[in-house]
DNA sequence: CCACTTTTTCAGAAGTTATTGAAAGTGTAG
DNA sequence: CTACACTTTCAATAACTTCTGAAAAAGTGG
C-alpha cells in the first residue's frame, strides 16, 4: 500500500470510528489530518486536504482545542494560525475521557443527587425507583473516582504500567 | 418531590444520558422505564407510557436485548411478549462496555492492521503515518485487554474490589 | 484612521437518523 | 383452514445535526 492511500484509509478510518465514539465525523476526519502531518496546518490547507468550508474547519478545529488534544502554533512575520495535534496516543485518549467524564458522568450524577429528594413510598413503584436511583448514584461515584484516579496518572505511567496491573488480577469463576 | 414527578425526571434525564453515550434516546428511555417498573411490561404498555409508536418500541427493545440488559417474559396463557431489565446495574454497565468494545475497538484494531501494510518510506509523512498507525495499534490492543479482563470479572467483583485496586495505585508526579 | 488579512458567526441548505403507521408476517386455538 | 392476536418490517416523513458561504467582527501594520 501506498503512503497516499494509507494516508486517506486512515482519515476515513478515523472519521467513522470518531462517530461511534460521539465525535463527529468531521472533528475526527480535521483530527486524524493532523494527527499524521509532520507538520501543523493552517485553515485553508486543511480546508483543501478535506474539501470542507472554511467554517466547518473553523468550527471543529476551536472544538478540538478544547478537548486539548490540538493546539495553536503562530509563527512570527505570519499572520495565519497553524494547527497541530497532541502526537501521544495516550495523553490523547486521557483526554478524550477527561472531557467525556465531564460531560456525561457529571449531569449524571447530579440528576441523580436531584432524585434521591423523591420522597420514600411503600409502594413497589416507589421502591423501585429508590433503588434504581440509589444504585446509579453508587456505581457514577465509583466510575467517576476510577476515572479521575487514571487522569491523574501520566500518559507513559499507563503505557507501562497499567495495563501490568490489571494482568494480574485474578478474574472470579 | 413525589414518585411520579421523580419517574418523568428519571426517564427524562436516562434519556438524555444515553445520547451522550451512543445509545439513542428512545432506547434509552425504554431502558429507563423498565429500569424502574417493578413489574415486566407489553410493548402496548411502553407505547403508552412513552407515548411512542409500536414499531418504535419494538426496534429499540430488540436492540435492548441484543445489548442482553434487556429480557423477554413470556406468561403462560398470554400472547403477549412483557420485557423487563436487568437491574444489577453493574452488570448493566458491564454489558454496556462489552458492547461497546466490540463496536468501537474491533473496528479500530482492524482497520490498524490493515493500515500496518503500509510501505515504509523516509519522507516525514511516510514516518508521521507509520508512527501513529504503530501507537493506535498499540493503544487499541491495551485497551481492549484491559476492557476483556474487566469482563470477565462479576458485577459483584467489580463493585466490591475495582476500585480499591485502582485506590492504591500511586500517580506519578 | 484606513486598508487589508484572517477569524468568527450564523441563517439557510444539505445530509443523516429516528419515528410512524400501515401492511405483511407469524403463531395459535378452534 | 380460518379467524384472531400479536410481532415485525419498511417506505414515507419528521426531527435533528452538520455544513456552507457570505457577512460581520477582530486583528495588524502603516
Amino acid at each position: 500500500m501506498q503512503v497516499q492511500e494509507g494516508r486517506d484509509k486512515f482519515i476515513q478510518a478515523w472519521g467513522t470510528l470518531g462517530s461511534s465514539w460521539g465525535i463527529n465525523r468531521t472533528m475526527a476526519q480535521i483530527h486524524a489530518l493532523l494527527l499524521i502531518s509532520p507538520i501543523a496546518l493552517s485553515t485553508e490547507e486543511i480546508m483543501d486536504a478535506l474539501g470542507i468550508s472554511r467554517g466547518n474547519v473553523n468550527m471543529n478545529v476551536r472544538s478540538l482545542m478544547d478537548w486539548g488534544i490540538v493546539h495553536k502554533e503562530l509563527r512570527p512575520g505570519d499572520r495565519k494560525e497553524y494547527f497541530y495535534a497532541e502526537k501521544d496516543i495516550y495523553l490523547t485518549a486521557m483526554k478524550i475521557m477527561r472531557e467525556r467524564r465531564k460531560r456525561e458522568l457529571e449531569p449524571l450524577i447530579e440528576i441523580m443527587t436531584q432524585l434521591k429528594q423523591v420522597e420514600k413510598l411503600e409502594t413497589p413503584e416507589g421502591q423501585a425507583l429508590t433503588k434504581a436511583v440509589h444504585d446509579i448514584d453508587h456505581f457514577a461515584h465509583q466510575a467517576d473516582s476510577v476515572l479521575t484516579t487514571m487522569e491523574k496518572m501520566t500518559s507513559n505511567w499507563f503505557t507501562q504500567q497499567f495495563l501490568s496491573v490489571i494482568k494480574k488480577i485474578k478474574p472470579l469463576g
